[in-house]
DNA sequence: GAGAGATGTAATGTATACAAAATGGAAGCG
DNA sequence: CGCTTCCATTTTGTATACATTACATCTCTC
């Protein structure tokens, strides 16, 4: 897309995941022009798209807002996670070439790189994460669900969750993965939903409990 | 919303919907803003809900196109919806509430009424099955997901099914409609999910033999 | 003093003009 | 004759000004 439409998005996005805009805080259109430099007609575009991505959510009266996830939307949206996540391994599974089975692998062998440093590289294992899930739902080969994946799996929540990782979980997760390399090398669709389940529904339980643990040091 | 801007929104829609814009043709905007008599400002706001919704696509270069759905994008598409509305209802199963349940049985009764008339109307059939299916989404109280699947199933392709259907298939959508309503009232989570992943299946299915008769036609 | 209504302020919605980009066709070249 | 390149035209992107709507505060009445 355009320059300034995009640089709007890519400057709001960064806003809301850095938390320097948290949840529920208003976003005006105007101050959002000023601060990417930029009129007010590309922030409105951003906006729309930021909506449809679930990052921001409009009141009746039209106003902006950062999305404040519950606990029950953020076990909601994990739930959908899960689902969808699940089926499109399975159809990966039974769709895998021996390319992106290399492709996959070398993928999880950066992650295992990232995680296994002295200081795990969390910003890198983010990246080399959503480009492995993001290649088995391209291996899924449907467009479709794969838009309607992007939406649930960017959101701030997922990011949020790996930021706080510690160095076993990151590490399980790596291993979770090469369960998942196994499957597909099978090409065995049941083994690859179920293990994809499983991934997901941990991360959901790494989340609860860290951000029960948050709760209480306040 | 603005009037405008919701005005663009319901005639480019409808426009999309009556097949007046066939798949694949493009959508200029200041023709669409010369049809609606709005300026292109609103008339872009729409494109992006459209687009959001997947009643359009836009090419690499920005212009916008109504959505063509393969045979393959369509399987995918009740698939999805299988699995989120068998979630759905067996959300909506285990916290029905007797007012809920006879909003659905009195829903239900409008479809077996529109159904069995001389002549079925398809129309209020429509409607009302939206309703069916929206009240158990509400009835599953999970926000996100509702928005995630209004997206999904207020496709094209939904309603284009139900515009082709014969008396049988609307007779036989009622009676699965009748089987759930048993389900909700004994709250049994499990069998709401059997009967509606069965629903939706019968409907694909019911999708696919009617567009395979067409080709033939041709 | 409390509540309802009115009014000013601040936000979003819309229209229009101009800028940039892309497409398609024509002309020139091999 | 086919290909490429360039230019005209069409289409979308952006900025700005103005209109409209929502919100908050203040005042007037009871």
């Amino acid at each position: 897309m355009s320059r300034a439409s995009d640089h709007a998005y890519a400057e709001i996005r960064s806003l809301i995941l850095s938390g320097d805009a948290p949840p529920g805080s208003p976003l005006r259109e105007e101050q959002l022009a000023d601060l990417c430099g930029v009129s007010r007609t590309p922030v409105r575009d951003a906006l729309r798209r930021l909506e449809a991505e679930l990052y921001v959510v409009r009141s009746e009266s039209q106003r902006t807002f950062v999305a404040d996830w519950s606990r029950e939307d953020v076990e909601e949206m994990f739930a959908l996670r899960a689902m969808l996540e699940a089926h499109a391994a399975r159809r990966a599974a039974e769709r895998m070439t021996d390319d992106r089975l290399a492709e996959l692998q070398s993928c999880n062998r950066a992650i295992e790189t990232a995680v296994s440093k002295a200081k795990p590289d969390v910003v890198a294992f983010l990246n080399r994460n959503r480009e492995f899930h993001g290649s088995i739902i391209e291996g899924a080969s449907s467009p479709r669900l794969l838009a309607t994946l992007a939406t649930l799996v960017e959101q701030p929540i997922v990011r949020r969750t790996a930021m706080h990782y510690g160095r076993e979980e990151l590490e399980q997760s790596a291993s979770e993965h090469r369960e998942l390399l196994k499957a597909f090398a099978a090409r065995d669709g049941e083994w690859a939903h179920a293990v994809m389940t499983g991934h997901i529904r941990r991360a959901f339980h790494a989340f609860t409990a860290r951000s029960d643990q948050e709760s209480e040091a306040r």
